[in-house]
Order: structure tokens, then C-alpha cells, then sequence
DNA sequence: ATATACACGACTAAATTAGTCGTAAATAGT
DNA sequence: ACTATTTACGACTAATTTAGTCGTGTATAT
């Protein structure tokens, strides 16, 4: 309850990883997965997503591999969970709200401002600040 | 992700209910599941674990059921979720910490200020919050 | 060519959450 | 005393979500 998933724990985990690298270095999903002890798959899965949202760049084939590509300090943790696991809010209703007992709901309004509070910590969290 | 469970969203709403009926009330687990369309059975568990907790009194029998009898300014959300879920934390390691890949481990340091800050943000709302 | 590395969808397995059921115990009303 | 009502609670099943695997394809350095 609460939890983050793995996924997202060993994308974390990889980012750090490769914050602390050289500029411009590759690192490979073989390399972070074994020096970490994570499933290299699922890790390889979590890295496309990256990826594909730009915060990181693949190069294939041999000596290729993953490498940041933005400002740790520019990308938050509300979008980081949300490229990995998408809409991040403590209850659907959130986002999708077409709840059908909506109108008997008394927890609505408090709900949503505990979500923004959640989100405002979130959007206040850098990818730098879990550097250190 | 990041998701509260039904449970305590249920209890949520239920909790919400018995603060708005006037104090010494005693209101079934039957009513509140019928006003808000929630399974009898689940809403039951849930408040017979807020009862264990202290946070609601039961009454047996006929006309019996359950008041609030906590000072809602005292519940915090910290305490509610741990009542209902257990030990509240984003990843497992911010408690039972037998992980064995712990050493190779990147992200416990901010791991556990991301979580030390979500629980001061539910250590601060009390269900007095959750009334508004 | 070949070996290496990413891309990605389909799939299975495991774990968690949601919900149900049966039985017991207390108690108010008759 | 009997009955209906209501909480207590463990055991169980079902549904959903998460975790992890596999197969196949594409790019590329050597």
C-alpha cells in the first residue's frame, strides 16, 4: 500500500547510476543489472521507457548502450513515476472519474487534496536531488 | 502505484460518515455500506479493525453499532493507514531492511527521505482534515 | 557475417487486494 | 428462553496488479 514498484525501484536505481557515470559514457542494461542484482529484463523494459520519453538515449549494437541525456535538476519524480507506471494519484477517481457511486462519495475533495500534496512533493523531488 | 487500498478508502468514507452524525450516534456497518454502495463485508473488516484500534467503540445487538470515539484532531493519517495496512512506506526496506542486495544498493538514502516526507505529510492531516 | 545491444509485444508466474462465507458471541426486545 | 440483529473473525476464493520471462526483430561496430 503506498509502495512504488520494482520497476520504478530499479529504473531509480539505474538513473543514479548512470548520473554518477562520465558524461557521455554508455552503460548497458547487461552491466547495471548484474552490478546491482536486478533482473535484467525487467530493468531493460523500465530503461525503453526512458527512452522513449527522451530522458535517456540508447545506442545500439556492440559498445553501445544507455546514457543520459537531461539535467538531472529538470525532471521531478511525478515525472519520472508517471513515464514508468503512468497517472500517479492514491485513488483512480483522480483522473478517471467516472466512478459510478460518485455521488454517495464524502471523500472526494479530501482525497484530491491529499493527492496534490503527494504530487506537489513529488514535483518538488529532482532526479539531482536523489543523486545524493 | 502509490495507491491507497479500497479498504481504507472505505474506511475513509465510513470514518467521514460518523463524524458528521451527531456525537453518541450509533450507526451500522449495514447503513453506511448501503448509503455509499460499498460491500457490507469488507466495510465490516475494516471497521472492526478501527475498532481493535480504539478509534470507533462497538456496540452489540439490535440498535448496536459504532461511534467514533477519538478526538478526529488526534488521528492522524500516518496512524489511520497503519491501522488498516500495516507499516506505511514506499518501498519495503524502509522497514524490514533484510534485503540482500542492500549493499549494492543506491537509492536507500533518498528512498527513505522521500518517505519520511510523504509521512510527515500524513502525520500532519488528521481526520479532522478529511472531514472538510 | 557475426556478435552485441536495444525495442517491444506476448506470455506466465507470483503477490497483493478485493470480496465472500460460515460461525460465534453479545444483546435488545418479546 | 427465543429470536432477530449486530459485531468479531478466520478461512476461503476471485480478481487485479505486479514481476519476471521469452521470442523475435532491428541497428551497428568490428
Amino acid at each position: 500500500m503506498l509502495k512504488i514498484t520494482r520497476k520504478a525501484e530499479y529504473a531509480l536505481i539505474a538513473l543514479r547510476h548512470l548520473i554518477s557515470v562520465k558524461d557521455g559514457k554508455l552503460v548497458t542494461v547487461k552491466e547495471i543489472s548484474t552490478q546491482y542484482e536486478i533482473p535484467q529484463e525487467l530493468l531493460a523494459k523500465a530503461l525503453q521507457q526512458l527512452a522513449r520519453a527522451k530522458v535517456i538515449e540508447a545506442t545500439k549494437g556492440p559498445s553501445g548502450g544507455y546514457k543520459l541525456v537531461r539535467d538531472p535538476h529538470e525532471i521531478n519524480m511525478t515525472n519520472f513515476f508517471e513515464i514508468l507506471e503512468g497517472p500517479m494519484g492514491i485513488m483512480d477517481c483522480y483522473f478517471d472519474s467516472d466512478c459510478n457511486q460518485l455521488s454517495a462519495c464524502n471523500i472526494r475533495t479530501p482525497i484530491n487534496r491529499i493527492n496534490d500534496s503527494i504530487r506537489t512533493i513529488f514535483n518538488k523531488l529532482t532526479l539531482a536531488d536523489i543523486t545524493y
